[in-house]
Formats: C-alpha cells, structure tokens, sequence
DNA sequence: GGTAGACCTGGACGC
DNA sequence: GCGTCCAGGTCTACC
C-alpha cells in the first residue's frame, strides 16, 4: 500500500526527518531513501511504515495490505508526524531579514519530527534528561524491546500489550542477536510492570518511576495526555499542564511545547548554555536568563529562531 | 523564590 | 581491569 500526501509549502520531507535526533530514537530507524517507522494501530496490526520524499508532500508506504480504517489512520499519523498542516509563514517572514536565519525558508526548516503519540514523545523527552545522547538511545531502545508490540504480531486486540513477553527471554537467557522489531508501548504495557523492571531492565534509572506514573495516569484514564495535541490551549496553560507530569522541568516542558507547535520556549540545556556563550559572551559561564535574552525579541518565534540559528562555533 | 544535595548511568581518566 | 570523577536535568527539602 503506497500513498502521497500534499503538503502546505514549502516542505521538505529531508528538513523535518533532519530536524533533530527523534530519528535516530526506536521505532524509528533510517532507511536509503526516507524513513522507517514501526506503528502500531488502533485495530492492533503493527506495521512498518516507510515513509519518504514525494512531489509536494511525503510518501508513505505500507507492506501490509491495510484496511481502509488503517489507511485513513496511518495517513493521519503520518500527517501529524512531519507537520504536513504546518503554516511557517510567519516564522519565514520573520527570519528572512536575520542572515543568521536567511536560510530557513529556502530550506523549509521549522517543522519538527514528532512521535505519533504524545505519550511517546514525553517519554522519549523525559529520557533526554539527565544522560547522554547514546544513553537515551539505550533506555528508548530497552522499552521498546521489552515493551513493544512485535511487528509481526497481528492477533492482539487494541487494548493488549504484546502477546510474548521479552521479559521471559531475560528470565531464560540473553536475547536474539537479531531482537524482533517492536512498536513503541502503549502506556498500558508499562503500566503493568514495576519501577524494579524499568530500572533494572530497561535501566531507566531514577526515570523509572517518573516513566511508570506517566504510563499509570494514562492506562487509568486520569491524564488525558493525547488531547493536548489539539487543545487550542495558550502556552502557558500548556506549559502547566506538562510541568504537573514528574520528571518534565523546564527544559523538557520547552521542547514538548516546541514539538506542539508553541515556539515561545527555548529548551535550555547545557547544550544550549555553550552555545549562547560561544555566540555572544566569549564562552564565558552564562545562564538561561542569557539565553532568554538572545532570543527574546524573537518572541513567539524565540524557540525556531534558536534552533535553527547558524551558530558560528558549534562544532 | 532561591539553593543545595540526591538521583543514575556511562564515559573518560588515572593507576 | 578496576576505581574514581564528572556530566547530564529534575525533584525535594530547606532556608
């Protein structure tokens, strides 16, 4: 099953896949000419979707013959996925006197590859903190194996976890060399386990139950998390509302805002700090409160306008 | 409201 | 190979 997807211009499937380290996080993976993405769907068939560059959009591209409810689903998550709605214009408008940012909309750069749930991506922000890049790899990759629905697995109902648990292959010995392509869990997958599972297995670490409870909150119907997507919320609601989930601070509440669309937070990491510092300030030890003030003018734009700013020491 | 210490892991470094 | 130190955001207790 193959489909093409219209996109509001300019768009470039390469500048959203390119747009930040998400790529690189399971179920996703990169392939010769796009993207792969193991998705799991409301009927409970999990697939591997590719998706790639079309004429005025994005393909996307199924192996399995799909329902037409899983069509519909699937061009809907791939919509939401690389911001295929997104009007930039502004932003463009904006930046096209800033020749630090001249580049933006020839490149048509803004838009930021999202999870198709925003329970995974609060996870996967969550397991940004605190660690390396290649330790959030570790921890994504561990729930996802441990977690995940198996590609192949088509039996399991909408509201069933994977019908194997890898967690019994632990139990009986190490796992294959070649681990089964797993979807992302769904939170009433990790709600079933324990802290103790995620810190020892998954090695989440002091994560762990801040992973646990957002999974709870969810599977129990007390956090609506996936409404947020859509609420026509100002950013300072939202801000609340991502601040209330243990394990976001302020870092990770401006990179979620950033991946719904709110880009009047910048997400101060260390990161962040060396680049303001080797920008303006000598390199000298700087705050957030010097980050803020790089951007601020930049005002509801401040986020885009930092991260997509052509640093002049980023190396 | 601001600050210090704890949290956990992996990588770098010295021995 | 082993032990130690440090970096990376957030939470909690305390002032």
């Amino acid at each position: 099953m193959k489909r093409t997807l219209s996109a509001r211009p300019p768009f470039s499937f390469r500048a959203v896949a390119d747009s930040h380290g998400w790529r690189q996080l399971a179920p996703f993976s990169g392939d010769a000419d796009g993207l792969s993405y193991i998705a799991r769907l409301s009927t409970g068939r999990v697939t591997v979707l590719h998706l790639a560059a079309a004429p005025d959009g994005a393909q996307i591209e199924s192996a399995d013959a799909l329902a037409e409810g899983e069509q519909a689903e699937i061009a809907t998550m791939a919509g939401w996925m690389l911001g295929l709605d997104q009007d930039l214009s502004a932003f463009y408008a904006a930046a096209q006197h800033e020749p630090k940012l001249a580049q933006v909309a020839e490149r048509a750069q803004g838009r930021l590859l999202r999870s198709p749930t925003l329970f995974e991506d609060v996870v996967k922000t969550i397991l940004t903190t605190n660690t390396t890049w290649s330790g959030t790899i570790r921890m994504v990759q561990a729930l996802v194996d441990l977690f995940g629905a198996q590609l192949d697995d088509v039996s399991s109902g909408p509201l069933e976890g994977p019908s194997s648990s890898p967690l019994d292959e632990l139990a009986s010995g190490p796992l294959p060399a070649e681990p089964v392509r797993r979807a992302f869990p769904l939170p009433k997958s990790i709600a079933q386990t324990d802290v103790e599972t995620l810190r020892r297995d998954a090695r989440l670490g002091y994560r762990a139950p801040y992973v646990l409870e957002l999974a709870r909150r969810i599977d129990s119907g007390t956090l609506d998390l996936e409404a947020l997507k859509t609420a026509e919320l100002p950013t300072d609601e939202l801000r609340k509302r991502l601040r209330a989930i243990k394990g976001v601070g302020p870092y990770a509440v401006a990179n979620l805002l950033m991946l719904l669309g709110h880009y009047d937070a910048i997400p101060i990491d260390s990161w962040a700090l060396t680049l303001v510092s080797k920008e303006w300030h000598g390199g000298a030890a700087i705050g957030p409160a010097e980050v803020e003030a790089a951007f601020a003018h930049w005002g509801q734009f401040k986020g885009l306008a930092y991260w997509f700013w052509e640093w002049s020491n980023a190396g």
